[in-house]
This record gives C-alpha cells, sequence and structure tokens, in this order.
DNA sequence: CTAGGGTTAG
C-alpha cells in the first residue's frame, strides 16, 4: 500500500497521475472512455479492486465519481452483487449520489447483475431523470426476461412527458418481440415514422428483427430495405430474419449479396449462414464459409467452430468435424451438445440401420465422455440424448437419463419432458409415457401432438381422440403432424365417420392443407376394412402424385382382398416410382406369378434382367448386450440349427393359432437357381437369434 | 451510461 498515497492529493483522488501512462484518447473527463483501458491504465499502480475499494473506505476522501465507473465494470465482469453493493454504499456516503451520469449507471450494473429489484429501487430513489436512466432500466427488464415490466416502464416514461431516443424505441421492440406484442410493436413504428429516424440503421435493424421474430418476413424485409446506411448488423438482422421464417436459401442469397457489396461479414454473421447452411444442407458453401471464417481471422471463435462442426456432422463428415473437435482449445457446453446432437441426427442420416445404430452409440459415448471431463449437461444435451435413446430403443439408458434429468432438474424443461415421452413410447412403454406426460407442468402443441401420437400407435385410438379433445379446449391450436395422430387413431380403430369428420375439421376449421401422411392415414383404414375402391377414390381424389409409402398400402390391401387387377395397377405405378428397387420388382414378380400370369411373369422378369437386379439385398441387425449380430438371408450362422428349428416350431404354434403364412412368400427362381427368400426373412432369423440368446422374459424390441 | 446480430433441442 506504500505507493497508493502518492495519488491521493488533498482530499481528492487525483487522477491527473493516471494520464502520463495511457494513450491521450483516453481522457477521463470524456464520459466515453474505454474503461477496460482505463482499468489497465491502473495496472502500474498495482490498484487491483480490493485495494481501489480500500483506498476510497479508509480515507475520508472526496472521491470522483468517474472513479467508480471502472469498479463498477469489474464487477459486471465478475458478476459481483455483493461488490456493486458495497461500491453503492459508498457512493451514497460519499455523496455521489447527486450525479445523475454514475447513478444510470448504477441502474445498468444492477441489471447486468440479474438484480432487477436493487436497479429499480436506484431508479425509485433518484431525483431526477433523463432518458438514459429510463432507457437502461427498460433494457435491464428486457435482458432479466421481464419484457412486461419493461413496457410498463416505457408507458410510465411517455406519461411524465419523456421523449424517447431510437435506442429507448429499439429495446421497446426487443420486449415486443419476445412477448409477440405486434400490436405495440406497431405502435412503436408508428413513432418511429413520426420522428422520422425509420431510415436510422440502429432503428431499421431492431425494426427488422421484431418483424421477423413476430413470424412476417415481408415486413422485415422492407425495414431492411428502407434502412439507410446498412452494416453489418442491418445484413446479419435479415439473414437471420430469413432463416427464423423458413427461408434459408434466401438468406444465402443474402448472404451473397452483401458480400458483393463489399460490406465485410463478422463472426455473427458467419455463425448465421453456417446454421442456414446446416438446415438445407448446403455442404459446399458451408465449406467456402469456413475458409473465408479463417481468412478473416474468426477460425478459432467458438461459436463459429460450433457451427461449421455441425455442419459437418450433418452432412456425415465425421472425420472433418472431429479434426474440429480435436483442434478446439476450449470446448464450451454447446460444443458437446452439437456435437451429440450432430451423432443424434446422423442417425435419421443413415443408409442402412446399422450405420444409424453406430452413430447411436457413438452419441451416448460422447455423452459420458463430457460427463467425465466435469461439464454439466443442460437441458439440450438431455433432450438430445433421450432422442437418442429412442431411436436406439435403450430402454435402460433411457431410464438412466430420466434419473439424471430429475436430480438435474431439467425435466420440468418442456422439451426435455416431450423427449422423455417419446423416449418410452419408442421403447414400448405407453403406460410411462403417460405418466411423463401428465407429470410435465407445461405442454407445448409439440407434447401434446408426442402422446397423441404414442396412443395412436399403441393402437389406444379412444385415449388419442380424448386427449386431442382435451388439447382443444384448453385451446391449444392443432398443427398438421398433430391431425397425422389424430388420423391414424381413427384410422387402426376403423372409425370412417370419425376420421372423415376430423379431416373436414382440419381443412375448414383449421385451414390446414392435407398431405400426403393425411391421405395414407385414411387410405390405410379403407384398405384395412377392405374398402379398396374408397381407398382408390381417396388416392384419385388427392391434388399431388400418389408416394410410394401410399402405393404399398394399396398393394398390401389387393393382394390380401384379392383385388388382382388393382394390385397389378399399384404395383407398376410403384415400379415407376421406385424403378431400380429390388424389393418391388419382386412383390411384383410374385403377384404375377401367384396369379400364374406367365405373360406377366416373364415381362418383369425381363424388366428385371435389364436393369440388372439381382438378389435381395435384405438383412437385419440385433443388438444384444451392446454387441451388434447381423442377419443375412445368405449367412451361415453358429447356432444355424437352432434357429431353423426356433423358427419351425414358431411357425408350427402360429398355425396352431389360426394364422396362415402366405403361400407366395417362397418362390423359386429357377432361371437364376436362387431361392427367392421372403421379404424380411432376415428380420425373422434376427428375432429368432435374440430369443435363443437372451434370458427368458426379455423383451425384444423392434 | 442506454441498441441492433450468433451456435446446440422436440
Amino acid at each position: 500500500m506504500a505507493s497508493l498515497p502518492s495519488i491521493v492529493v488533498g482530499n481528492t483522488i487525483k487522477l491527473d497521475r493516471f494520464k502520463k501512462h495511457t494513450p491521450s484518447s483516453l481522457s477521463l473527463e470524456n464520459r466515453n472512455f474505454n474503461t477496460k483501458e482505463f482499468v489497465k491504465a491502473l495496472d502500474p499502480f498495482h490498484l487491483d479492486f480490493r485495494e481501489a475499494l480500500s483506498l476510497i473506505q479508509e480515507g475520508n476522501t472526496k472521491v470522483e465519481s468517474s472513479f467508480y465507473i471502472p469498479l463498477l465494470q469489474e464487477c459486471i465482469e465478475k458478476n459481483s452483487v455483493s461488490d456493486v453493493q458495497a461500491l453503492h454504499a459508498l457512493v451514497i456516503k460519499r455523496g455521489s449520489y447527486q450525479d445523475l451520469f454514475l447513478m444510470t449507471f448504477l441502474v445498468n450494473v444492477y441489471a447486468k447483475c440479474g438484480t432487477m429489484e436493487s436497479a429499480r429501487k436506484v431508479f425509485d430513489n433518484l431525483p431526477k431523470r433523463n432518458v438514459v436512466t429510463w432507457t437502461s432500466l427498460m433494457s435491464g427488464y428486457v435482458h432479466n426476461s421481464q419484457p412486461l415490466l419493461a413496457i410498463t416502464v416505457f408507458k410510465e416514461m411517455m406519461e411524465v412527458g419523456g421523449y424517447p431516443t431510437n435506442y429507448t424505441l429499439g429495446i421497446v421492440l426487443n420486449a415486443c418481440s419476445s412477448l409477440c406484442d405486434i400490436e405495440l410493436g406497431k405502435h412503436i413504428h408508428g413513432y418511429i415514422i413520426k420522428y422520422g429516424i425509420e431510415y436510422d440503421a440502429s432503428i431499421g435493424n431492431a425494426l427488422c428483427s421484431f418483424y421477423s421474430k413476430c413470424g412476417s418476413l415481408d415486413m422485415a424485409l422492407k425495414a431492411f430495405c428502407r434502412t439507410r446506411e446498412k452494416n453489418v448488423i442491418s445484413w446479419t438482422a435479415v439473414i437471420s430474419a430469413c432463416g427464423d421464417n423458413g427461408h434459408s436459401a434466401m438468406g444465402l442469397d443474402m448472404f451473397v449479396e452483401m458480400l458483393s457489396e463489399g460490406v465485410e461479414p463478422n463472426e455473427f454473421t458467419l455463425t448465421s449462414v453456417l446454421s442456414l447452411c446446416c438446415i438445407i444442407q448446403a455442404l459446399g458453401l458451408g465449406t467456402q464459409v469456413h475458409s473465408l471464417s479463417i481468412k478473416l481471422g474468426y477460425g478459432t471463435q467458438i461459436p463459429v467452430t460450433n457451427s461449421i462442426m455441425y455442419l459437418y456432422l450433418k452432412s456425415g463428415c465425421i472425420s472433418e468435424a472431429k479434426k474440429l473437435f480435436d483442434g478446439m482449445n476450449t470446448i464450451s457446453l454447446v460444443t458437446w451438445n452439437a456435437m451429440i446432437a450432430g451423432h443424434a441426427q446422423m442417425m435419421d442420416l443413415g443408409q442402412d440401420g446399422l450405420s444409424t445404430h453406430f452413430s447411436g452409440i457413438e452419441a451416448l459415448k460422447i455423452f459420458q465422455r463430457m460427463k467425465r471431463s466435469g461439464m454439466k449437461p443442460d437441458l439440450y444435451t438431455f433432450s438430445s440424448v433421450l432422442t437418442v435413446c429412442s431411436n436406439l430403443v435403450a430402454l435402460e439408458q433411457g431410464e438412466q437419463v430420466h434419473a439424471q434429468t430429475i436430480k438435474t432438474g431439467f425435466l420440468s424443461d418442456v422439451v426435455v419432458g416431450t423427449a422423455l415421452v417419446n423416449m418410452y413410447n419408442k421403447c414400448g412403454s405407453i403406460g410411462r409415457a403417460s405418466k411423463a406426460f401428465i407429470e410435465m407442468s407445461t405442454r407445448t402443441l409439440i407434447s401434446w401432438t408426442s402422446m397423441i401420437t404414442a396412443f395412436a400407435q399403441h393402437g389406444l385410438s379412444q385415449q388419442a381422440l380424448q386427449l386431442f379433445e382435451d388439447m382443444r379446449f384448453i385451446g391449444v391450436r392443432p398443427n398438421k403432424i398433430t391431425f397425422v395422430g389424430v388420423l391414424s387413431a381413427c384410422s387402426q380403430a376403423g372409425m370412417v365417420d370419425e376420421a372423415l369428420a376430423y379431416f373436414n375439421l382440419m381443412k375448414n376449421e383449421y385451414k390446414i392443407n392435407p398431405v400426403m401422411d393425411h391421405f395414407a392415414c385414411l387410405i390405410d383404414m379403407f384398405v384395412r376394412l377392405g374398402q379398396i375402391e374408397q381407398a382408390f377414390d381417396f388416392i384419385k381424389k388427392m391434388e399431388f402424385m400418389p408416394s410410394e409409402f401410399i402405393w404399398s398400402i394399396l398393394i398390401a390391401g389387393c393382394r390380401s382382398h384379392g383385388k388382382l387387377e388393382l394390385g397389378f395397377y399399384a404395383a407398376e405405378q410403384l415400379l415407376d416410382l421406385k424403378p431400380k428397387d429390388t424389393e418391388t420388382y419382386f412383390l411384383l414378380l410374385n403377384m404375377y406369378l401367384s396369379a400364374s400370369r406367365w405373360k406377366d411373369v416373364s415381362r418383369v422378369r425381363k424388366m428385371m434382367k435389364d436393369e440388372k437386379i439381382g438378389k435381395l439385398k435384405d438383412w437385419s441387425w440385433i443388438s444384444i448386450r451392446n454387441k451388434v449380430f447381423s442377419f443375412k438371408p445368405e449367412n451361415r450362422l453358429n447356432q444355424e440349427g437352432e434357429v431353423a428349428k426356433l423358427l419351425e416350431d414358431l411357425q408350427e404354434k402360429a398355425r396352431v393359432l389360426g394364422y396362415q403364412l402366405q403361400a407366395n412368400l417362397e418362390v423359386v427362381d429357377e432361371e437364376e437357381e436362387t431361392t427367392l427368400l421372403p421379404a424380411h426373412h432376415s428380420e425373422k432369423l434376427a428375432v429368432a437369434f435374440g430369443l435363443l440368446n437372451t434370458s427368458n422374459g426379455g423383451q425384444i424390441w423392434a
């Protein structure tokens, strides 16, 4: 402390001494000084926070109010409320509380430390306020997710005759976006026009993101176009607006336009653009943006690297992603989450069941590594991991994660809760799925939809429809996916009238245009009721080309109900859609064979020869105690004899129970001298193998 | 002193 008194001259801490050590631009009288540099300037005097504080506390010296600023700044960085309180007490004791500038900053500091009650108290005790004081309080409420209070403060300010600046209006617009208060937002837009500051960049940017968040891309684009001096932020805002409203490709076009206008992107722009590349799987462009990021010096920015890594994972470039991951200096929570979510996404990307399985296992391994590294999982982690567990049908792991969400308190999150419902449903436990649903404290449309679909999938149509009515009753608006669940519930139960009523409700009351899945439900229903003609009528009524799935439903119906002609037609249609599909060729061939239509048989055979259609590539796999066994029809097995015997036994039992094996399943192709195995035969092998190798009563999930 | 932009989820 020996060196400290030298800067205390008379009764005032002399700040002049600092100036000698600092650049000339750093004038302490200028209140726009860079606080960080100021704090650095304190270094030669070894004045760290504690020393400075005790210096003020010990003496009876009068302290220039600007002396507090860097100290308060440090409190924000350390997020230390108690230090703010100590300084606040000193400010009052030493009489600086009349300094409006300092007190406004104090409002800010309390707000940034998340203590709005204190910020409000400071504000309320002020004898005078200016726009900045009002604005600071409002900004505090917005950043502490109390947008409603921010708006109240704004109204108070307007009542006492305050005059908002562009900063103020920007903050209010922000509050409107998080409340989705379109009315007030438009009202504010009115002020903006009145004040003639519509063309101001800061206002234009705020308007752009306001309209974007309220779902009006048109208005967001207009706000952007009206902005006179567009800066990086304007471009970033409009690019994100495109992405947030489902126009990722347009966003990328805007990015190209931005570059041609000579505006240099920053790390925010780059991350935004990369996330758009991710959505539309534009790996090529993404790679270019990656090199651009490195060129501009943002190559090591964590958010930039995270989004590039996620893009690579989503595109299936595991080694590229891994390289980035291994090269990162700091691995943030988001990095881990992106890594896990990326592998979860790759499960959908997988070409076959096996690679899907491995992506899932890898995701769980990364989750373990993350926990070992000491990183605490959050709601993003848990929902991804639960999704992985559902895709893997890994009930045990799912249960463990469930326990962890309880312990960490993340179970109360809607998304985690919904993921849990899906996990239990996928693992075959509808009871626990509905228990998880009931225990949720809040539910989104997606939660309701998941539960409705789960009931429908388990054939519990009544429960599904009851839940749908409950959902409507409390005022949640269903979307098209909800209706897929509802229609499939009706379809399962063969409730034709209800199905048609809900179909009309969807179109007329909710103005939702039916998509392929809705028709598939209805067609499936008619087919299963044996009303093949009605099913075909519905297909003809659709405004779009029937999907492969729809034709296969119809084919199955035609086969079991002996509608051969329509069946042949449907199969030929399916072949049109999937010209090289082995399974479809065999299906059609089998159908003609069983109808003894030899002309068609040889025609299809010739087509198959021309298309070089070979053997069925159908194979299955099963995971037993974390080991994967794969089965191909032609494979030799260790337990071949046992498996064959078990299958025979099962077939015998099934026959006794009245199940008739479809005669046309096994067909011998004399020409090729290969046995055509029935579809999913390998699946039978896998299940039989599973039965032999799991303890009695163990369950096998398909 | 007050603003406007970003990564991970169902």
